[in-house]
DNA sequence: CGGACAAGTTTGCCAC
DNA sequence: GTGGCAAACTTGTCCG
């Protein structure tokens, strides 16, 4: 009997299996290196004399549609408001 | 020859080391116990209808002075100014 | 019609909104209070000779032992799934 | 005086700030590429009815075993400077 | 919606 | 003592 339809270990082959993980840990190394190079900007853009920090906040930001930046801004200014910023 | 001032293993005797390992491990779980705590009270809040994501960055302001907060914001703008929000 | 459920600005009333907030400084400050007996532990340790990276190493080793155990059972009731034998 | 040194807002120009960003969110780009294929053969080995869920275990702890390589010599060293076995 | 995975922030350490 | 580096923990996101 076919191990398909019974969500076995070795459905198909050992080949099989093996190349899934060869192309899921190639792009792993992949998006590693890319992590990397977003670092290297940053750390390009401190020696730059920019503020790091506020600038993750406006590259998330513009990720984000306007509408929804202005609204979040819009209800922490009124918790602020409730609470105080002391 | 005492052991103190080599920066030795055991400089005193096992129960003192037993003693600081304890007590280590016995403040760790105290503040696992607060921190989730702490989960718990945002929970609350997201039931009672408020937005958590702000209201921790509303907490995070509190935290500095209010100065700091301005200054970020001012910064934010300027960026903001600069590559727009899109 | 309420604002209850759609993530709103100010659900139920400025006291629940500074009770929330209260609590949660509270809860921030005494996990930091921890946090700084932890400190001083360490502080303690290191004046009675230990090597206080290596106590690090050593508290935070006894944490991962334990959540190993649990950790492995996962991973072998995971594994035995996936072989069939229940 | 120069803004450099003092977490400044403006330390160069327009240009450097927009062009840091842009680099940004390329690479934001490109890493958001890579994951949605690392998304695909996690789907193409589920259609070839392996259990994802273990499939990203054995990933992670090949990852893991790779690390802890250095690792155990990281502690082995650190431990045996303690002991004074150089 | 809850739990796994990734990102970001903070904290402690070390070199200067 | 400070500033960069590395690691721990917290927070946010995405998939099931």
């Amino acid at each position: 009997m076919s191990d398909i339809g019974h969500n076995s270990i070795a459905p198909d082959s050992n080949e099989r299996l093996i190349s899934l993980v060869d192309r899921i840990e190639r792009l792993n190394d992949e998006r590693k290196n890319i992590s990397d190079d977003i670092k290297d900007v940053y750390v390009e853009a401190k020696s730059a004399g920019y503020d790091v920090k506020v600038l993750r906040r406006v590259i998330s930001d513009r990720a984000k549609d306007a509408a929804e930046v202005e609204e979040q801004d819009a209800i922490r200014d009124m918790y602020l408001k409730v609470v105080g910023l002391y």
